[in-house]
RNA sequence: GCGGAAAUAGCUCAGUUGGUAGAGCACGACCUUGCCAAGGUCGGGGUCGCGGGUUCGAGUCCCGUUUUCCGCUCCA
């Protein structure tokens, strides 16, 4: 385990030497859960974001992707829950370090005055048997009167300071009923705190005329409302999705592990809608698919597991996790959701438009059922730094720090190394770099030794290093190097172009994806 | 958010009971070598996270604050 965090902490250190991640706004000392990425880690991210892409459109002919905007009209996030499940007031209590809701905890003990009476009931009943009337006895005993009083008084504060948002006032009360900590049984509490995880800000640049507005804590809403727009004008029959990547935002209230729950994150989403009735076999396929497209990477089939959910969400008839063993444990990277109908009835609901689909094989009309596939971008970023970080104890003793990053997502893909920069190999170097460069992403350096700059671009993960020696000038052959075996091979420019198109490009990770 | 720990150069860290900042690596220039890193010479870079306080004097002690890490908690 303190193995484990200590090579997480070589990654985070890792990543920042070398241009992968960085803390947001650093020379202002930060800010909280919120990461850059360098110049390393933006091409790896397009890199999976283009894998994920092409796995979705390319190998999918009924899915096509969109581009939704980040502000979305308000009642949205009525429509999806977010502004109901977002927006609790909490309170801890400082000896047992347990956090609840404070309407709760007020809602649990006005619910006691009301046991109180019961059992007063009860006692009277016993007492008077047959003749017991109730209703008069509840009129006419002091202390029910005095319960039901200080109930509805109670009850009454209690609603004003609710509706108010009087956090204060919900503390009071509290600290006036003399409410304690079901654990601990104290009465140290913390101040009463609103947790709102969504960032809202105005639309409107005049005050009086403003909206408030959030920006989408998911991207999924996003494809729920256009679904109609995409069904329509690309005339797409169920089965279909929709799929698209973009920024989410979470006002989270811890934040923590680098990069793995940030505040404003990256998802790429699929929504695929299907009959009614169906949703669990798309359910199951779309699970194999996707463990399909993670283990294609080939960072290790045994650091991915299915993770089902028991307890189900309100609007889900089925959901399982994706993890993928991080050095702080198995951790979810991707879910997929059976998410009913809830999202498109709940829209038809608040829009008052009707979203349905009319099939035409069944001749009905029917509001598609959902099957989410939702990936966290910035977490696949991490699953991959940490599953191709490695070290590696060379004969002689010397350790090299190698990303095997599969090639297709390197960020750099091939080192033009001239092996000393004169006798004009660096002009012949450069000759090859202006061929190359239109195939991919090449990087040339002339500085230190030949060994430095191999592990150099070992610590970037680059597939292949290719030296120009006094031979290139005559024979027009290069060394090329291989990242995780270092073996070398003499080969020709030409044949080199051959090896980008093949190893280079997504195909064969597309390919490991549909033959199976 | 609570509790604990930490913050000194790009990175990893040292800095003795308070006496006006150091090392290695990295970086830049030049020289040398030339297929698996750390040869030579010279050089750039830090008001010690930030703000107060104690003191003749604070990287060092005290308070606050920010950020990070660990444990709880939370994650529709």
């Amino acid at each position: 385990m303190a193995q484990q965090e200590e090579l997480f902490r070589k990654i985070i250190s890792h990543s920042k030497e070398y241009g992968f991640v960085f803390p947001s706004s650093e020379i202002y000392d930060g800010l909280g859960a919120v990461y850059d990425y360098g110049q390393n880690g933006a091409e790896l991210k397009n890199n999976i974001k283009r894998y994920w892409w092409d796995s979705m459109t390319l190998l999918n002919e009924n899915v096509a992707g969109i581009d939704s905007a980040i502000f979305m009209h308000p009642t949205v996030w009525k429509a999806s829950g977010h502004v109901d499940a977002f927006n609790d007031p909490l309170i801890d209590n400082k000896d047992s370090k347990k956090r609840y809701r404070a309407d709760v905890l007020i809602e649990e003990h006005l619910a006691k005055y009301d046991s109180k009476t019961e059992k007063e009931i009860e006692k009277a009943a016993k007492r008077f048997g047959d003749s017991f009337d109730e209703q008069k006895f509840c009129e006419t005993n002091p202390r029910v009167i005095e319960n039901q009083a200080k109930r509805q008084a109670l009850h009454t504060r209690f609603a004003k300071a609710l509706n108010g948002n009087d956090l204060e006032e919900l503390r009071q009360i509290i600290i006036d009923e003399e409410i304690v900590c079901p654990v601990s049984g104290t009465r140290n509490w913390t101040e009463v705190r609103q947790f709102n995880l969504m960032f809202s800000t105005e639309i409107g640049s005049t005050s009086d005329g403003a909206m408030k507005i959030y920006l989408r804590p998911e991207t999924a809403q996003g494809i729920f409302v256009n679904f109609l727009n995409v069904q329509k004008s690309g005339r797409m029959k169920i089965p279909f999705g929709i799929a698209q990547t973009g920024k989410a935002f979470r006002n989270e209230i811890v934040a923590r592990q680098f990069i793995f729950r940030m505040r404003e994150f990256e998802q790429m989403e699929m929504q695929f809608f299907v009959r009614p009735g169906e949703e669990l076999k798309w359910f199951e396929h779309w699970k194999q698919t996707r463990m399909r497209w993670h283990k294609a990477l080939g960072l290790g089939d045994k650091k991915y597991r299915f993770h089902d959910h028991d307890k189900l969400a309100h609007y889900a008839n089925a959901a399982t996790d994706i993890e993928f063993e991080m050095p702080f444990g198995f951790k979810e990277i991707e879910g997929i959701h059976s998410r009913t109908d809830f999202d498109l009835s709940s829209h038809e609901k608040y829009s008052g438009k009707k979203i349905q689909y009319f099939d035409p094989e069944q001749n009905q009309s029917y509001t598609p059922y959902v099957i989410e596939t939702s990936i966290g971008l910035d977490r696949m970023f991490l699953s991959i730094l940490a599953g191709s970080y490695t070290e590696e104890t060379l004969e002689g003793g010397d350790v090299r720090t190698v990303l095997k990053i599969p090639p297709a997502l390197a960020p750099v893909k091939i080192a033009i190394l001239p092996l000393v920069k004169k006798d004009g190999l660096p002009e012949k170097a450069r000759e090859i770099m202006d061929r190359l460069k239109f195939n991919c992403h090449c990087q040339y350096d002339e500085k230190d030794s030949i060994g430095k700059r191999y592990r150099r671009q070992d610590a970037i993960g680059t597939p292949y290093c290719i030296t120009i020696d006094h031979d290139t000038l005559t024979d027009s052959a290069v060394t090329i190097r291989f990242r995780d075996t270092m073996s070398q091979e003499r080969v020709t420019v030409s044949a080199l172009e051959e090896i980008i198109a093949d190893k280079l490009s997504m195909k064969n990770l597309l390919k490991q994806i549909k033959n199976q």
